[in-house]
DNA sequence: CTGTTAGCGCATTCAC
DNA sequence: GTGAATGCGCTAACAG
């Protein structure tokens, strides 16, 4: 690279004092054009194209104690289940001129506080935690900090700050339901270990009133683990009719493993995953799952933090967006007829 | 919120009045410990504790130029494809003490200078681009900026500044082989509108020489649009042997729609996708793709833009991680005894 | 509507 | 080894 052609990035000094004023009306020019007349603004700008200036953030957030800058902390990038949030985040955000700096937790919230810790040296305006915040010292470091939060992905009473979400506890007893009504009573589980899927867990055991067999792999659940849970679950009973799996990867690895031993799904046992992802309307048979609206969590999450940076005082700092069962063929639904 | 309890962040001069030294003593046993005696060390990290100090990255960033940000650009969050590279990307930054700021480009390059411009303001410390800079204002703007840009998921012989990827010319040029190689002469091409899907799309054709039936679908690709695409390319040619798609869920799209019209895969039809997405291995058929590893593409960009940050001349500033064809029931692979 | 002054929190000179 | 001054680029507060 040819370094002797890097010339040193214009400032607003500059910016000034092509445009003939002095630095602060160049700066309310450009974020507080209210307060300026029509024609500095022109001068301003035209002065901007020809200095090619673009702002440093860095300077003016520190002065300004607004970094434009939020947080997101997820499990892991990786987990498709989590992508229409993030996504519908950074979008929105982006609209509001915040822009989003993704951190992975894991799911064993080791590396919670560290994380914390280093995400909070940007002087962020607002953190949206996938889940809730686990550990009693980074609530309350988050709560000291005197931002914006907001935790999604689940539901509680005593939420760090904001919250949007839905009850897992629910959606198992949903499924429970759900599996009872179809006069189905040998039930299995298979489940990722984290904390929301244990809450399902409990929340289908509630419904079902007894314990059933349970395969429990280790988080983020896939669809080979999910071929060694039925492989688990059919040595605690070779004669389960149901089973709820708690991801979609991992419900398809269900199927594929009861295939491949010779089982017709939903005639010899039937499914039920988690998620609704995009694969699952197109398997066959079609996975029936519990559908959650990912990316309405992140626009509101998104919503409620830009409300709150602008002083406005938040009407619903808690949502709860629901679910709902999606019936397909892996229980037995009728199959569509296909169409283009 | 107890807004009351919110204490102003302990700064630097805190810390370094609690620990009873100057101010840029406190900052040297923080940042720069070699300099500074082991007992002052401990005293000040003491004193870091009782003050719950946090550093402003902000600040420092603003004196230092250094940001310790890295921009990363997707053309959109949610494309599966690329999550591999982006989840590596953040972890290998992250070892090194840097954050990644994502930003979505889009599929149709508009708002590619505009997104630019909004992330230079955040000064940050080194560029990562999924495909190639598209712009030539685009381009020069970066080379300008005099930080280290990396390119990705492509080849260049002029690239921006580093690059790892791969030939997309080459991958198309491969499977045409492939598909050759099996006898197959009545060939289709189901492919996105983007700009290295026709790359691949070109590759193709040249091996092949000679024009086939192309069912174009807008990016995203997606399994729906495969749906339709297959519908088209059998209207242009109802005899079709092979079909080659741009990525795994339009090759999913277009099976499921053979599979709804009748159509035997691979017997009547055969079908290849291209990202080996992580469904690909489970179909059934499964699917025969094209494999490249992002991940690697990641954790190599990350390492490009550590180095050069670091100030050491990087060795091999392009790199081509290649790909390889993961042959599939979907053109007719023997199927692999089922293993758990 | 515009300008002057001051300082955000830190790290890079220089001194000792 | 340690410290005192200076300023990174910008904006809040006050003046005019």
């Amino acid at each position: 690279m040819p370094s002797s052609f890097i010339l040193k990035a214009a400032t607003l000094h500059d910016v000034a004092r092509e445009a003939g004023v002095s630095l602060i009306t160049a700066s309310r020019a450009l974020s507080n054009p209210t307060l300026v007349s029509e024609k500095t603004i022109a001068r301003v700008q035209k002065a901007v194209e020809t200095t090619g200036y673009i702002p440093n953030l860095l300077a003016g957030g520190l002065k300004s104690k607004r970094s434009l800058l939020v947080v997101g902390l997820v499990p892991a990038i990786s987990v498709a289940q989590f992508l229409p949030t993030v996504q519908a985040l950074t979008q929105a955000l982006d609209e509001a001129g915040y822009q989003l700096i993704l951190g992975q937790t894991g799911y064993d919230h080791s590396r919670e506080e560290a994380l914390l810790n280093t995400m909070i040296s940007r002087r962020p305006d607002g953190i949206v935690v996938t889940g809730l915040v686990h550990s009693d010292a980074a609530r309350d470091k988050l709560r000291r900090l005197g931002i914006p939060v907001v935790e999604t992905w689940d539901l509680s009473d005593r939420p760090t700050d904001m919250l949007v979400g839905f009850s897992h506890v629910k959606v198992g007893g949903a499924i429970a339901g759900y599996f009872l009504g179809k006069g189905w009573r040998r039930l299995g589980i298979a489940t990722g270990d984290d904390h929301r899927a244990s809450l399902r867990r409990e929340g289908f055991l509630a419904t079902v009133g007894r314990d059933v067999p349970t395969a429990t792999v280790p988080a983020p659940s896939s669809l080979a683990l999910g071929r060694r849970a039925l492989h688990e679950l059919l040595q605690a009973d070779p004669a389960l009719q149901a089973i709820y799996c708690s991801s979609d990867p991992l419900a398809q690895g269900v199927i594929v493993e009861a295939q491949a031993r010779g089982l017709r799904v939903p005639e010899d046992i039937a499914v039920c995953g988690f998620g609704d992802a995009d694969f699952a309307a197109h398997m066959r048979p079609s996975l029936t799952t519990v559908h959650v609206d990912g990316a309405t969590i992140g626009r509101l999450a998104a919503q409620l933090i830009v409300e709150r940076c602008s002083g406005q005082t938040v009407a619903q700092p808690v949502v709860d967006v629901g679910f709902r069962i999606v019936e397909r063929e892996s229980t037995g639904a009728t199959a569509l007829p296909d169409q283009l």
